[in-house]
DNA sequence: GCTTGAAATTGAACGGCGTTCAACTCTAAT
DNA sequence: ATTAGAGTTGAACGCCGTTCAATTTCAAGC
């Protein structure tokens, strides 16, 4: 009931992020409570309105800090194993995808299947970290596209990014009737053996 | 508070199940409480209790109905507008599919959205029902394999399936940038058609 | 027709949730 | 020293899912 200042509100804010990711990780979607999270840090749920809007925000923000790993650890693995060929690089990027949701699966979740309430939109920001992993697909699938096709180039890249979050997603809700580690696998090389092969004939590009 | 057999057994479930439906249609997943679907039927909560394990018993129950009638309403496009290649049928299905979540979005949402807590596992009748689905995917593609490669139909089936899930799944949601409804379109045009040439490329050779 | 046991139905109760806000305490500028 | 304002608290509100003792009715056996 008192102004403590034993941290600056981007400290209190970096603390409620922090403690939010783990509850998240250990407990999945239905344990992350504003409760939970203001217990952690050790302040009470009201400072944890005062710094953010409400739970969504704490979540969407929780949601960009995922987006934020999520393009390092695919730009790290892309600066790794390094490739000769579009198909591999796509090869190397869902590798690198399905590692991360291995690795934290739940921080996984809670990206996807939160929804803001009807109405309301993500902030700008988020726009930009979208663009920014999409890129790594666009850069991946460059020499298939001439100069000229920009925008074929960055269709193609969403339906890519669209296809993986579609296969991780069913199978990690067990929608997909029985799933294993391996079917995840063997659907998305699939799918880029046969997406890109699609781009290259109706490109006109040889098969090589 | 007593017994009423106003209704049976069976009709109750019925009438939850629609008035589930009406509720979730109405005022989306967050709007769906055990509370207003008891007020909706005329009951008091303890009955719901009675009829369903928990709300995720009647919310898988109502996903239940929701595949159904996504199947139905594939199934009628495709006995609609014949076809005559692959990629028109899958066009068609795409199409439904798309119509169908214009038509029922929070249903929808909630068919894909709902997750069971960690631990349980869904109905066994639900693999039945995305059997049934899938088939029309493999139906439609069946023209591009021989018969010896019956696992490789139905993988690009669930390739195919996935993708149409991922593109739709994060429009709706908002991840995907700004999207439009012809945006939808357009990836998924892309997609039959990209996809489909690479099938054809790849099995002219593995075939022949 | 009466008795009786099983099944259906109720709603109050419990603990937890997100969210609000009056009250309080401390900081910093004056 | 005073004071304006920002930080902090926790009780309170109205929801939520879920449980269960109590109550009422039905149907079967007599």
């Amino acid at each position: 009931m008192a102004r403590r200042s034993d941290h600056t509100r981007d400290e209190l804010k970096d603390m409620a992020l922090a403690a939010a990711g783990e509850i998240a990780e250990a407990e999945g979607w239905r344990g992350l409570t504003a409760r939970k999270v203001a217990g952690k840090i050790g302040y009470s749920v009201g400072t944890l309105y005062n710094i953010f809007e409400d739970l969504d925000d704490l979540i969407v923000t929780v949601n960009g800090a995922t987006l934020d790993s999520l393009y390092e650890h695919l730009r790290a693995a892309t600066v790794r194993d390094r490739t000769d060929s579009p198909e591999a690089a796509l090869g190397v990027l869902a590798t690198a995808y399905v590692d991360f949701i291995d690795r934290y699966p739940h921080l996984w979740d809670i990206l996807f299947e939160h929804r803001l309430p009807a109405g309301r939109a993500l902030p700008s920001w988020y726009d930009g970290k979208l663009v920014q992993l999409l890129g790594l697909l666009e850069d991946a699938l460059a020499p298939l596209f001439a100069e000229s096709e920009r925008a074929d180039r960055i269709r193609a890249a969403r339906v890519l990014w669209c296809s993986m979050h579609g296969i991780s997603s069913l199978a990690r809700s067990g929608k997909l009737g029985v799933i294993t580690g391996e079917t995840v696998t063997a659907m998305s090389d699939q799918l880029i053996a046969s997406y890109t092969a699609g781009l290259r004939v109706r490109n006109r590009r040889s098969v090589t």
